[in-house]
DNA sequence: CCCAATAGGTACTAAAAGGTGCGTATGATA
DNA sequence: TATCATACGCACCTTTTAGTACCTATTGGG
């Protein structure tokens, strides 16, 4: 059992939860409020229905996401930060943020970018 | 040429910059001064050479690494945060930061985790 | 009776990411 | 003259991750 897990800086422990394509993407949605399946797949086109509840499955059993099924046909699904993965919002604001900039950035070097959140 | 890139959420383009496994974790390390590629693979138990130089060349490419060769035998190489990487220093404290809180969290819920950094 | 609407499961495939091993260069040093 | 240290590059293989296509369940409404 001594199956110890050893990280050499916290980022390492981060990036379990943060990982991948869609994760950080997904909870950044979530930052300012629950969302159900459908309006999270608008609000990042190109994900799959696959990719999506993997994600989420994923985020669910590290206890960042709460999911909460509502008993209706045809179904209701909403999706929340938990109150744990509330302490990533800081984390994911400066996330977008930097972002948002790096964005600027690359545009005032003319490239052939932008950022269309509607 | 209309081959313009679309983002829908700062956090797409920050993704690109600390994607992949090794991106954050080389950038946390360069967070408090300029490494040498030994020091960094001392810093990073785990990383090959390729993955290692690999991942500094994207990053150096991407403007947020500088690469400084000295011209000595044997060869002597340092990386460090460029101006504009410098700019992530905060993200990554962030990242840092929140990893080191959840490996408390995480160690306080019984699991069998620890950071050890020397 | 059949279909729309919503959430999601499964099998298979494709692509991206990462790992391993081996080779190179140079000059100082034993 | 052989060896070491350092920082690579390259070719090949394995693993991980993501994408595609198709299938299920439920029930109100036409």
């Amino acid at each position: 059992m001594p199956e110890e897990k050893v990280y050499r800086i916290g980022v390492e422990a981060t990036m379990e939860v943060l990982g991948g394509k869609w994760k950080p993407i997904i909870l950044c949605n979530l930052r300012h409020g629950s969302l159900r399946t459908s309006e999270l797949k608008r609000q990042i086109p190109g994900i799959s229905q696959k990719m999506l509840t993997q994600q989420l499955r994923d985020l669910e059993a590290l206890n960042i996401v709460d999911r909460h099924v509502y008993n209706q046909v045809p179904p209701k699904v909403e999706y929340a930060l938990s109150d744990y993965g509330q302490s990533l919002s800081p984390v994911l604001d400066s996330l977008c943020n930097w972002g948002e900039q790096h964005i600027q950035t690359l545009q005032a070097q003319g490239e052939a970018v932008t950022l269309n959140m509607d």
